[in-house]
DNA sequence: GTCGCAGCTTTGTATATGAT
DNA sequence: ATCATATACAAAGCTGCGAC
């Protein structure tokens, strides 16, 4: 570790810290799981229902609004560390799925001062929910996440063309909502694509986090078909209609039952456990395949 | 009360259809 | 021919309800 030619010692002693700006630097955490919604008719099989955890801002900037559990990075952890410390201390959840999803660093999305901002997933299964509140942040509360595009335009450019969408993201629960329209536009010119986002309206719902949540929301659905995410949501026995319906949440539509059990067919090990008593013919109860991937 | 059965619901398999 | 998707339907658990 500390093998630095003198040249090089001298270099770093003379070294001026102060020449370039040193942001801060922030994680903020989606937290995701998946749940039962209640059900007035016990023979039905209770929908499932994908939920985000958000805490209320305390402090200004945002006070009293809603967002993401996140923390600034101290100087003797790396990012990864500050995220699992993270969400740690405001969920007390550890040892769960986590993935770094994307860096945010647009001037003056912090009106404190410029910070940067890595984003992360954590998923989480239905039988740790609801998960207690940490310490830090008392006033934390699942919401229901809910997403549509309104409206889409394309427009053909000199080199090519431009696609604007408007989309919608609502973040409700029993008794708080937090919400916003964001503005995707993609662009692609000479071959090159682009894609930027701007927030064009936001209620209740504190920095860009709306930008966080609809960046999480693509990448579960780009990833839900290829890797082994959806299996995160649930617990370790599970029937193949609770995994069709974690991938009905995350995609946002219906898929036939059919058909998925088909395509999914190599992830999941058939077990002797039953789930019975539920007002219709039993359901045998799955595993996840840590081998589906095998072949090749 | 309880027996039997129609009917609802979901699971799970078999077969048909369609694209390449 | 092969693959994925769509349709069709049988199997099974449970309730509601009438007959006794």
């Amino acid at each position: 570790m500390n093998n630095h030619s003198s040249a090089e010692q001298q270099f770093l002693k003379e070294y001026d810290v102060n020449q370039y700006l040193r942001p801060s630097v922030t994680v903020d955490l989606l937290l995701f799981t998946v749940v039962d919604k209640e059900t007035d008719n016990y023979r039905k099989r209770s929908d499932k229902a994908l939920k985000i955890l958000l805490i209320k801002r305390k402090d200004h900037p945002f006070q009293g609004q809603w967002a993401l559990p996140g923390g600034f990075v101290s100087a003797h952890e790396s990012i990864d560390e500050a995220a699992i410390r993270v969400l740690e201390k405001e969920t007390n959840v550890s040892d769960v799925y986590l993935e770094q999803l994307y860096t945010w660093g647009d001037i003056g999305r912090d009106p404190r001062t410029r910070v940067i901002s890595c984003s992360y997933m954590a998923l989480i299964n239905s039988d740790l929910y609801p998960v207690q509140p940490g310490a830090g942040a008392e006033d934390a509360k699942w919401f229901h996440v809910q997403d549509q595009w309104t409206q889409k335009k394309t427009t053909v450019t000199d080199n090519g063309f431009m696609t604007e969408k408007w989309v919608e993201l609502r973040l409700t629960n029993d008794s708080d909502r937090a919400q916003a329209t964001v503005k995707i536009t993609k662009t692609v010119e000479n071959g090159h694509s682009k894609v930027t986002q701007e927030i064009v309206d936001s209620q209740n719902l504190a920095f860009d986090h709306a930008k966080m949540v609809l960046y999480a929301l693509e990448r579960l659905r780009n990833k839900v078909d290829y890797t082994d995410i959806a299996f995160h949501l649930l617990p370790e026995y599970f029937a193949l209609s609770d995994l069709q319906q974690v991938f009905e949440v995350i995609l946002g539509k219906e898929l036939l039952a059919a058909a998925f059990r088909r395509k999914i067919a190599d992830k999941v090990l058939e077990t002797n456990h039953i789930r019975r008593s539920a007002g219709h013919r039993p359901a045998k109860l799955y595993k996840y395949n840590p081998n589906w991937d095998d072949e090749l």
